[in-house]
DNA sequence: ATTAGGG
DNA sequence: CCCTAAT
């Protein structure tokens, strides 16, 4: 805030307890200074003279104010000012003009928010039709909200309150409240009309001073922990805090918002830097692959934790949960892309590798073979040997019965392809062997005498007696 | 953290 | 290959 050069301001300020002047709320109020229309003028220590035309001269951008107010205090906040303009006392006069001269920093501050309008539009929106949510609420709500957000950092107590009745009441009272908190009449005035409102509106008290506060200061939070892009997906998260306010704190909702791009942002990263070239990627660049699969788990890991609070929070909230659907359909198909670059074929030497760890070590110790067998390749993770496993078992086990069905045919086609007959072999035996309790003992167990894999520490529990070799996309069964 | 299982 | 639930 323009502190210097106003020391009367500071004064008074300091009179109201302050509740703006401490650095956390300056961040909007320091871009409103850039704006500079206002508080360098009326610099002349403003005579009342000079308050009053200075009054005037905001006058309109007052009344916009008004306006904007009103869409959330349902016009009588309007009325009552106008009322108090047009035939108030002077007295009465110069104290709100002389609270505007204070405010106008704040009133220039939400003009200066690129679409007052368009914001306008959605509080009003939101507010006469709090009730019903309906889709079709929803695409404006995005569009008008993502401008919000782009001006949110001037107008930090507006941003992010769109969405809910409650909220947007919420802020709207808060920044009310803290604009006229130099002005007494005013702001009896205010906090009385807004009372009013409020209750014959949603009929129950509005909020306190105490209960606002948090939120504002959330929505502050979120303002500064917010980053360019996906400004929606920022606006979500953080309407959401703002619904479930008080209790839940900025720092979840910044963890939210970082976590789950960032993971992604790496694994692309990983991405493109390494599977530009495949050669690239096996012969050298090892150094620090490991490091980032081992970041990406760890991430994912954190994501899961996460995710299901944010679905928590996002009961019935109509078109949080649409732009919720868009992430999951970005994200989704983006995954799908990712998946086709990530993979990367098994080579024969691979499998035999694998088969051979798992005859040394038994099914089921994936990490152990990756440990000792696949150290080198940090693309191999033991949930890949695992499923390279699955795969393989998969696959003998058509190979087996295609062979056995249409045994004429010439080639099995997809069936196991190009895999050399030894280690086939060898697949089938550890896979009759081995107690892997989907793909085992796939036909018939009773003619044949597996052995009882007593060496196996790991022994699964008795595997279901399955028909076929598609059992591997059996439930389990009891 | 690791594994099983589904997609 | 990815994701998730279960352990």
């Amino acid at each position: 805030m323009k502190t210097e050069g106003k020391p009367h301001l500071i004064k008074k300020l300091a009179d109201v307890k302050c509740q703006r002047v401490d650095g956390s709320v300056v961040p909007g109020l320091e871009e409103a200074a850039q704006v500079e229309h206002l508080l360098a003028e009326p610099n002349s220590e403003h005579s009342v003279d000079g308050v009053l035309c200075f009054g005037k001269e905001n006058l309109e951008k007052h009344l916009k104010m008004e306006d904007f107010f009103s869409c959330a205090l349902d016009y009588s906040w309007k009325i009552n000012c106008g009322e108090v303009y047009g035939q108030g006392g002077d007295d009465l006069k110069l104290e709100i003009l002389d609270g505007l001269l204070d405010d106008v920093d704040e009133v220039d501050n939400i003009q200066a928010a690129d679409d007052l309008s368009v914001t306008c539009e959605g509080f009003q929106l939101d507010i006469e039709f709090p009730e019903k949510f309906s889709e079709s609420d929803c695409a404006p709500h995005e569009g008008s909200n993502s401008h919000n957000l782009d001006s949110q950092s001037h107008a930090p107590g507006f941003s992010g309150s769109c969405s809910s009745a409650g909220g947007i009441s919420e802020s709207s009272v808060a920044t009310l409240q803290e604009s006229n908190s130099q002005n007494g009449v005013l702001r009896k005035m205010v906090s009385r009309d807004l009372h009013h409102t409020f209750k014959s509106k949603f009929g129950c008290q509005a909020p306190v001073m105490d209960t606002v506060r948090p939120t504002i200061e959330h929505v502050q939070s979120f303002d500064e922990s917010d980053d360019d892009e996906k400004p929606l997906v920022s606006f979500i998260l953080s309407t959401k805090s703002v619904k479930c306010s008080v209790t839940k704190g900025g720092t979840l909702l910044r963890q939210k918002r970082l976590r789950k791009p960032t993971s992604r942002y790496i694994e692309e990263f990983s991405r493109n830097s390494t599977s530009s070239s495949k050669k690239c990627l096996k012969v050298g660049s090892q150094g620090d692959l490991p490091q980032v699969a081992s970041e990406l788990k760890r991430q994912r890991g954190h994501l899961k934790k996460i995710v299901p609070k944010l679905e928590l929070e996002s009961d019935s909230e109509p078109f949080a949960s649409k732009s919720e659907d868009e992430q999951k359909r970005t994200k989704r198909s983006r995954t799908v892309c990712d998946r086709r670059k990530h993979q990367r074929m098994w080579t024969l030497a691979e499998v035999i590798k694998l088969v051979d760890g798992i005859a040394q070590y038994g099914v089921g110790r994936w990490t152990d073979i990756k440990r000792l067998l696949f150290a080198s390749s940090a693309h191999r993770t033991p949930v890949d040997l695992r499923d390279k496993w699955r795969n393989l078992l998969r696959s003998s086990s058509a190979r087996k019965r295609n062979r056995r069905e249409l045994q004429g045919e010439t080639k099995p086609k997809h069936a196991v392809r190009h895999l050399p007959m030894p280690v086939v072999c060898r697949i089938h035996e550890l896979a009759t062997i081995h107690p892997y309790p989907m793909a085992r003992c796939p036909k018939k167990p009773s003619d044949h005498n597996y052995v009882p894999l007593s060496k196996q520490p790991r022994t699964a529990k008795v595997a279901p007696v399955y028909s076929q070799g598609r059992d591997l996309r059996r439930k389990k069964c009891s």
